[in-house]
Formats: C-alpha cells, structure tokens, sequence
DNA sequence: TCCCAGGTCCTGA
DNA sequence: TCAGGACATGGG
C-alpha cells in the first residue's frame, strides 16, 4: 500500500478489498452519509471524514490529516489485515463464495467500545434507519460539535462523561423509547465503577466466553448485541452476531436439524472458527442487499 | 388496522 | 431450560 499526503486529504494506493459502499453499507456502521458524488462522509472518533474510490485498489480519504491516518484510520479499517486471504478462506462452498465475491470489499471497522455498545442496545427490535436516526439524535443533542463539512453540521457520539448530565427523559425525547431506561442504566453503572469502564474498553484483550459474560451482565444486552459489540469494537472476529438476516440465510442454505440461535452458533463456530465475525459480516451483506426471502 | 424491525427481559411451566 | 408475550416508535 502506497500512501500519498496531500492538503487535508490521504491517498491510498494498491489498497485490496476496500470499497467504500461495502465498507459504509455493511451494516456495521450507523454514522454515515452518502454524498452527491458516491462518497461516504463517515463521522467516528470524534471526526468527519469522506472516503471515496476513483478507480479501484485507490482510496481517497478527505479531511483527514497524516497523524490522524496513522494514529486513527489505519486502525480503523483495518489495514493490517489480508482480506484476500481471509475470503480465500471462508469460501468452502458456493454460500460463501456468493457472499463473499458479493461483499468483497468489505473491511470489519474497530468502532469506539462504548459507541457500539450504546448503539447496539439501541438496535434491539428496530429498523436501522430508525436506529441512525436515534444515534443522530443523541449526537446532536448531547455531543460535541466537530464542524462543518460539506454544508453539513456534524457531532461526535455523545462520551460516558457527555452522558451523566442526560437523564431517561432526554434519552426518550431523542427517540430511543423502551430502550432509554437500559441506556442510562448503562451509563451510571460505568459512571460509578471506572474499573467498568476499564474493562468494557479491555474487552480485545478478554476470553471470548468472560468477554460475553461481561457484556451481558448489563440490562439490555443479550447474545446478539454482545457479539455485535465484541466483532466491531473488540475485535473479535470469533463473534458470530445471529440476527434475523444472519438466521434466515442460515436456515435457508445449511442443513441445521433445528432452528435454534444456540445450533446457529455451534455451526457457525466448527465451519469458521476464528473467521466466523468475517463470515457473519459477509452473509448479513448479502442477505440483507439481496432481500433474501423472509421464512 | 396490522405487522414488523440487526432483541431482550420477564414470566410461567 | 424454554416458549410466549410485552416493549416504544415509525414505515409499509
């Protein structure tokens, strides 16, 4: 990968399975915007940026400065890891060869711990654009303001600190209904105990199975929520995430006995291993963009 | 009007 | 353990 420095703007060059609308459109991202000309404006990490690619295996990344590619970006998608070989080796059949020809450019984003944890107990029984609209909404009442780009107004994802000021009602009025109460409860266990918060942020460095645990010892965060926070905060790319979209292609395309989330995991588990977050990542893609008949 | 959404919690067997 | 209903909100 070749890097170019230009004003206010990192380009990349003989880049691998990176393509902007695969990397933003995944599902594993809720703060984007796509713009006029096909680009992605992204706001994570306290900053916006805009991703685009004129011709492939080149990334242009907008507003973003050297530092912030290196201290920030580079680890945030994910530029260490070979995703050719990974693909290589997810595709033992054709549902997975289909999957992931479909999303190869996608890249699995190391997200902010608290952010996907806040947004994922947001995502319980919602419709994602209800859930962006929810994120969007505490931002921009309770974050701080990053700037203007593009015409647009933009605010950071709210901190645990920007969070002890806002009270249930607050949660409520930005839309996040049953699920306010569960957030906040969230916040002051993590405001009152810093080793919480520790932890939460420790979680890639954790068991798998303690990991989980950990998660879902707080109200609101059940098996699909933890694994989502642990494959795209965590990094752990064991984490099998089995929603609607993950259990329908699953159902449809592998011979499991019985329907069950547990029988989903363990199969999911033998078949890819510590490839199963990349594999999940590539069926909710392609199941979810190809409306996979509902069953 | 009813149904459902990147689920989770609670209850009763 | 496990099935079944409740839960805010809004779009189809």
């Amino acid at each position: 990968m070749k890097i170019e420095v230009l004003k206010n703007k990192i380009i990349l060059d003989n880049v691998d399975n990176f393509i902007p609308k695969d990397v933003v459109e995944c599902g594993q991202l809720f703060r984007w915007k796509k713009e006029d000309d096909d680009s992605y404006t992204i706001i994570a990490h306290g900053r916006v940026i805009n991703i685009s690619s004129t011709t492939s295996k080149r990334i242009e990344i907008d507003n973003c400065n050297l530092d912030d590619f290196n201290n920030i970006w580079k680890n945030y998608f994910d530029l260490n890891t070979n995703y050719s070989n990974i693909i290589e080796k997810l595709s033992t059949d054709d549902v997975m060869k289909t999957s992931t020809e479909f999303g190869k450019g996608i890249r699995i984003l190391n997200q902010d711990n608290f952010e996907m944890m806040i947004s994922f107990m947001i995502s319980a029984n919602n419709r994602i654009p209800m859930i962006q609209k929810v994120i969007s909404n505490l931002s921009n009442s309770f974050g701080k303001y990053i700037g203007n780009y593009r015409g647009e107004e933009y605010f950071s994802f709210p901190t645990l600190d920007e969070f002890s000021e806002v009270t249930v009602d607050d949660i409520k009025n930005c839309k996040a209904g049953f699920r306010s109460e569960r957030i906040k409860e969230a916040c002051d266990r993590l405001l009152n105990n810093p080793d919480e918060l520790e932890k939460l942020y420790s979680i890639d460095k954790m068991d798998y199975v303690l990991a989980l645990d950990f998660l879902k010892s707080y109200k609101g965060i059940g098996n699909k929520v933890a694994n989502c926070v642990l494959l795209f905060a965590g990094n752990n790319t064991s984490a099998f995430p089995v929603d609607v979209w993950v259990r329908r292609i699953m159902q449809f395309y592998y011979p499991l006995d019985d329907k069950s989330d547990k029988l989903i995991e363990k199969f999911a588990d033998e078949k890819f291993g510590d490839l199963s977050g990349y594999a999940q990542q590539y069926l909710f893609y392609y199941a979810r963009e190809n409306g996979l008949n509902k069953k």
